[in-house]
DNA sequence: TATAAAATCTATAGAATTACTAGACTTTTA
DNA sequence: TAAAAGTCTAGTAATTCTATAGATTTTATA
């Protein structure tokens, strides 16, 4: 399950993406908005500038922005920053291995097999699923 | 990821499921072949034979056996027993749905879209991988 | 240039979940 | 009747997740 943390970034990404204003927004106003403790979410958004994805203003009137392209932010990304590997097991993570102490060879292991599968399978949606694409689909939704 | 109780699990009914012996398994036994710690192990033993997918013997001579055919076992069943919701998000778990605070439409929220998406393609294989294709896979290769 | 508004930084506390342990009890077999 | 096995109740330890406190820095503007 996608913890609290994910959740809250992934709802100021939508936020940040859906805003048309040209004006930073600041913190407040977001956590405002969804109910996430003010702290909380700041320490979210200096990752999310951290890694790229935003930038910030400091000082009156300032706040953040998104700096990517919506559609340029793959939701797989979003997920492994805060919620950690999209894998069942370690031994199947593509940016997260690491391999089971109990096991001889993952060639071999019926578990690693099916959660290869599993992997493959969340992965192709995804890494084809963008910020964008929920902004979309809201904003289509809504009409 | 799945957690080390459920990864214990799978351990415990793989290594039954292999055994081709008419006697019972003792607990001991499973827990030293997986480095499992056996006071950890026996309530996972127990849960299981709560849960119909094993028998007990009591006493000197006895120990745990498969009560089901492993090809009826699923593996959704199993995960989701031990390792809770195969879903992202409890607005599209089946067994432990839940609506989200924040959400005013389901239907219009894309990041319970995503989650659906990923939950359908996740349960299709977890519905379809048993016991038996685990333990079967593992004896072909080793060959 | 003082003030207010905003992000940034460091540190820590609290809550929840996961993993594990202890020990007494019951049942069965030889 | 003794040893070997599962069963039951209770609790502890470790880890991760969530949240908070408070000081600092930067910037706009009155």
């Amino acid at each position: 399950m996608l913890s609290k943390k994910t959740k809250y970034a992934i709802h100021a990404l939508t936020y940040l993406a859906k805003s048309s204003r040209q004006t930073p927004v600041i913190i407040r106003e977001i956590a405002q908005e969804y109910c996430i403790p003010q702290k909380f979410l700041e320490s979210i958004l200096l990752e999310l500038k951290k890694a790229g994805f935003l930038g910030s203003k400091i000082g009156k009137g300032g706040g953040y922005y998104l700096t990517k392209d919506p559609k340029k932010i793959k939701m797989a990304h979003i997920l492994r920053m805060f919620n950690g590997p999209i894998a069942l097991l370690p031994c199947v993570s593509l940016n997260y291995y690491e391999s089971c102490a109990e096991c001889v060879d993952e060639k071999q292991c019926g578990l690693h097999k099916m959660a290869l599968e599993v992997r493959d399978a969340a992965l192709k949606i995804l890494l084809n699923k963008s910020l964008g694409d929920i902004v979309a689909f809201e904003e289509l939704e809504s009409c």
